[in-house]
DNA sequence: TAATAAATAAAAACGATTGTTAATTAGATA
DNA sequence: TATCTAATTAACAATCGTTTTTATTTATTA
């Protein structure tokens, strides 16, 4: 996600409205490496915002992915994750309490698809979803 | 997944009993590499044995998941798939037509954490989704 | 074959998400 | 600055995939 200044012009450029309940929906989304569900993301606004509606959440976070400003991705879980961080980068999920961490590595040369599989695909990106326990979970019971 | 004669010993063993619904979803499952929704696999159970209910699919894929005889994941979607291989592997998907193909190639010696994030997470593997083209839908439309 | 624990079908319930609607409002323009 | 209008909102209903509930049926084994 860009800022918010240059987010802000860019969706006004389009005609698009800058509510105040969409500024605390990029507020709470600027800079944030918590992969946030709809709720969370609706909990967080609700406490500066309380009149908020879910619909309102949903639809910006909507907005914001056919914008190519969040991305929009599902993990060992039914309901959808949301990422302001748009480049290309791989997730570790800890089994036990489902965090999830960046992971800011370029594997692109190892990483490739086996010869007779890239005749039927032409491949434009791939993701690394590690699965593991953090150190938080690995800690004995006390 | 095993065979069916040897699952079907499996779940006799633990006092579950095979059941023709059962079978008929085994049947649909072995050796299936086409990654199937519940829908899928009711779809295909019911054209051989019309009367059984979408519950009972539900059930029986939860069944074997939780004997590990079947792997449950998601993709780009809001559904999900089944894959009776639950040998490590990766799969790449068709951003246009959601196909995916396995892809059996072993990453790990070249895939690993970065140091900061290994001293927070112990992994126990990883999953690659590679997104592309298929060869299909590359094609230029008739 | 009868007893019985497990599995079934059908229906209702569920949680996440999307669609609809009428009312409100941001932001351009007069 | 006040007015206007299309965009956005809140509230609600609807939908979708999945799960739970319940009463009935059935696979197993004694």
């Amino acid at each position: 996600m860009e800022t918010i200044e240059k987010l802000t012009k860019k969706l006004r450029s389009q005609g698009m409205k800058i509510t105040p309940q969409r500024l605390m929906i990029f507020r709470v989304l600027e800079n944030n490496t918590s992969h946030p569900s709809a709720e969370n993301v609706y909990k967080r606004v609700k406490r500066i915002y309380p009149s908020v509606s879910f619909t309102t959440i949903y639809k910006t976070l909507e907005t914001l992915r056919e914008l190519g400003e969040v991305r929009e991705f599902v993990i060992d879980d039914d309901r959808k994750h949301y990422d302001p961080n748009t480049n290309l980068h791989h997730h570790v999920i800890c089994s036990s309490c489902k965090k999830i961490l960046d992971v800011f590595e370029d594997f692109s040369s190892h990483v490739t698809l086996p010869e007779p599989v890239k005749k039927d695909y032409t491949v434009s990106g791939f993701q690394i979803f590690f699965h593991g326990i953090c150190r938080d979970c690995k800690l004995p019971v006390a």
